[in-house]
RNA sequence: UUUCCUAUCGCUGG
């Protein structure tokens, strides 16, 4: 069980989901018992993949085999309700913690304070900050970069700024987390300047970029139309021994559909297969709006059917795009079949 | 320290 337990983990780390629940199901025929570890894990696991009643599934399970669910089982399960923004369920998970005994900590309030801040509850992320000060866990560096992000999601990029200055007073030192999670918040707020006033903070103060970094910078300058200096950055982390990865390509189809250069999507698409790389979800749908843009619905539709093929499931914003390509060429009768597709999957219409 | 929290990419208007 130990060492199945390290090989989820290991899967989990690297993305591989699908390997974890195989690693699951495979240590069970051979007549191990999963231990508190174990489903602690496979809960975090199912927490990224969805669908939610398959975490509530297991976690039963876990009771049913006698298996007291610890602090870890009740800040993953929080954390799982991010991806479908449950903030009932994750109150309810908390007050059952309590209940049972375990003890919240830093962690759950960290998660929580995440979950208020991705589900747009900025008031009670900030309730959620008053009580841990009130409950003697001070702020740290994660509950702050929490923050951070959810002020940048919401446009707020100067209080986002205010609240790294805050850090600084507190003497709590902003990590790369910090700078990318600002860089990316200025950028959205279209305050490219601002941005690189951030970049040159972060370098002064001797927070080495990363991966995050340079794509939040690809992005940022793919915005402006400064072409140049988004392929100077993919050369120079590039030469820092940094490879990119799927977000890179993903941004760099983004950024040559929204210009509608056609030729250039074309070839970067290439050279991310070229280079390996599996098309997500993200992919798809990023590719269906870009050719789109390009004025080819046609080859937006054939990316919908690889899709398709490929065996991902679609999602709202997927749908939305191809609803956005054939409305933009007035193929209405299509559009209205999708819209049926659509309502006998998974996704609600918005 | 075999398990939990934070940053970077996708859909809509003009």
């Amino acid at each position: 069980t130990y060492a199945y337990n390290l090989l989820i983990t290991a899967c989990s780390k690297n993305g591989k989901y699908d390997d974890a629940t195989l690693l699951f199901q495979e240590m069970q025929e051979e007549g191990l018992e999963p231990d508190r570890v174990t489903y602690n894990l496979m809960l975090s696991v199912y927490g990224v993949m969805g669908p939610w009643h398959r975490v509530t599934g297991l976690f039963d399970e876990m009771e049913n085999r006698g298996i007291r669910p610890d602090e870890y089982t009740y800040d993953t399960l929080i954390s799982a309700c991010r991806r479908d923004s449950l903030c009932g369920e994750a109150i309810h998970i908390f007050n059952e913690m309590k209940a049972v005994g375990c003890k919240p900590d830093r962690v759950t309030d960290n998660s929580l304070l995440d979950l208020y801040g991705k589900s747009g509850h900025g008031d009670e992320a900030l309730n959620t900050l008053q009580e841990m000060e009130k409950n003697g866990y001070l702020p740290n560096t994660v509950s702050y970069n929490t923050l951070i992000s959810a002020y940048g999601r919401a446009g707020l990029y100067c209080e986002a700024i205010a609240l790294k200055d805050t850090m600084l007073e507190k003497g709590i030192r902003p990590d790369v987390f910090t700078y990318s999670s600002l860089l990316s918040g200025c950028e959205k707020a279209g305050r490219p300047g601002k941005a690189m006033e951030i970049f040159k903070e972060m370098k002064d103060a001797g927070c080495t970029p990363n991966l995050c970094t340079y794509n939040s910078l690809i992005v940022m300058y793919g915005k402006k139309g400064e072409f140049e200096e988004m392929m100077k950055v993919f050369d120079e982390f590039r030469s820092n021994g940094y490879t990119p990865d799927i977000v890179t390509w993903n941004a760099m189809l983004s950024v040559f559909g929204q210009n509608g250069m056609h030729v250039e999507l074309s070839q970067v698409f290439k050279e991310m297969k070229a280079a390996g790389f599996v098309p997500n979800r993200e992919t798809f749908t990023t590719l269906i709006c870009a050719y789109s843009r390009c004025g080819s619905v046609e080859q937006a539709m054939e990316i919908y059917s690889a899709m398709l093929k490929s065996g991902l499931c679609p999602d709202l914003s997927t749908y939305n795009a191809v609803l956005t390509a054939l409305s933009r060429e007035g193929l209405w009768r299509q559009a209205e079949k999708v819209l049926i597709e659509m309502r006998g999957g998974c996704c609600k219409p918005n």
